[in-house]
DNA sequence: TGAATAGTGTCTGTGAGACAATATCGT
DNA sequence: ACGATATTGTCTCACAGACACTATTCA
């Protein structure tokens, strides 16, 4: 054995900072759809690095006050949004030694997805701006670090779960009509989609349920329907087909 | 502007140890089907903490070494089997401040496939044994920190991968039977497939193309078949289905 | 020839795609 | 009644599941 001290001794004299470690932060992609877009939450960054540029929201770990790193996720979120209860999911983790020019830098990427309904977006010190950018304007904008790759790549998920799952659901307001969620899975997908298959599939999930109210308009008005308590996330057996093609 | 200094000179003043950092390791999941079985690499621990346990292969980042998080990943992979490359995906990054006795951590989980052909494994100063573990018997050890958990995670994201991917590919020789690819499937699902429906898939997926041999055996050989060159991963558009239940 | 495993033929059911037809609103 | 949008009817097609049938090997 080379290691006969206990554990408690051991870990008496264990100090991270002995330890050449990554620096290590948390990053959020937060979606929203608005006038017909994709939009995500973008801040125009008051400090250094790369101050003055545009980047997705983030920052450290809170060691104090995170007990786990969603909390850190959720704490970014409402920072900037003030929404509380959003969908959120882990991306993945991006790591490497050139990603940030403080040194070897690991970074876990989430997406979140809200509702623009009501949302106020808010300045903290950490931001000059804070703004809901359509998503292919932010891919044509240089961003801080690699946060043009990591946006990608939340988006990537985002398309690809679409695909598959009730997703959408999240980037609706509490009530909303069939013919909207639908526009929402097309504006995401960035290709139309059949109505009937659609409603089809929707409904079949039983995911959803009628308020038993209109909503009102210039034409045939469109039933309105609220996501049942504890929806989640259905998974669809199939993939939506023919949409094969990224925009 | 809260800021008046340049980023060269931001950049020059930073230091890591200034800061409370989190412990951040990377931990793997290697997985192998042999003996009609699932199994799954444990490290029996040398050294503090949970020195004496068994636990998932995994450690620190070598920040001068490895250049990327994935680095760290494959390093870790070829210290224990030698293989050099695997399938290998990262699952999540669980981070929170009571995983680790030494303090808020945080881990890269990924999972790794092998084949479990001519695999030597190989003991390190970090561990008294090397062993693969059936992965029902992992699961009812008692492992280091929450590896139990990361173990759990990493067989949900392989099994559910499995049910609409071409994923237990990377599990076979270079050459293998279609009866056995199946079977493999079977294992990992814990379920029965049809045969006639899982040739038809796989067969019109276009990953495998067929050697012109045949396995010899004590009734009739089966055609050898395989991978296509840059077959990475096939989705398919459907899930199999009638095996929704974990076993 | 018979046991054992490999591989095929064929039917059913489900759900996505296509697209036409009908319903319901305001004006 | 008309334009516009919501909702439904119905047909096709691809593919997973079920299961019986045929093929090929060794002993």
């Amino acid at each position: 054995m080379n290691n006969p001290i206990t554990e408690q001794a051991f870990l008496s004299q264990y100090n991270i900072h002995d330890f050449d470690v990554p620096l290590c932060t948390v990053d959020m992609t937060i979606f929203t759809v608005q006038d017909e877009q994709l939009k995500v939450l973008l801040v125009k960054r008051a400090q250094h690095p790369a101050m003055g540029q545009w980047a997705l929201p983030g920052g450290f770990i809170d060691l104090e006050n995170d007990t786990t790193i969603d909390d850190t996720a959720v704490r970014k979120l409402r920072q900037k949004t003030g929404v509380q209860t959003p969908y959120l999911e882990q991306v993945a983790t991006v790591g490497n030694r050139l990603r940030d020019p403080r040194g070897w830098s690991l970074t876990v990427l989430y997406f979140a997805l809200i509702s623009s309904q009501g949302i106020e977006l808010a300045n903290d010190a950490s931001s000059m701006e804070v703004v809901w950018m359509p998503y292919t304007k932010a891919c044509d904008l240089s961003l801080a670090f690699d946060h043009h790759q990591l946006l990608e790549q939340s988006y990537q998920r985002l398309r690809s779960k679409v695909l598959y799952t009730s997703l959408p659901i999240h980037l609706m307001p509490t009530t909303f009509t069939l013919p909207r969620l639908q526009k929402t899975y097309e504006i995401i997908l960035g290709a139309p989609l059949q109505k009937k298959s659609f409603r089809k599939r929707i409904l079949d999930a039983n995911i959803i349920e009628e308020t038993g109210d209109k909503e009102p308009g210039v034409t045939r008005p469109a039933a309105l329907y609220r996501a049942k308590a504890e929806h989640g996330l259905h998974v669809f057996p199939r993939t939506l087909e023919g949409v094969n093609c990224t925009p």
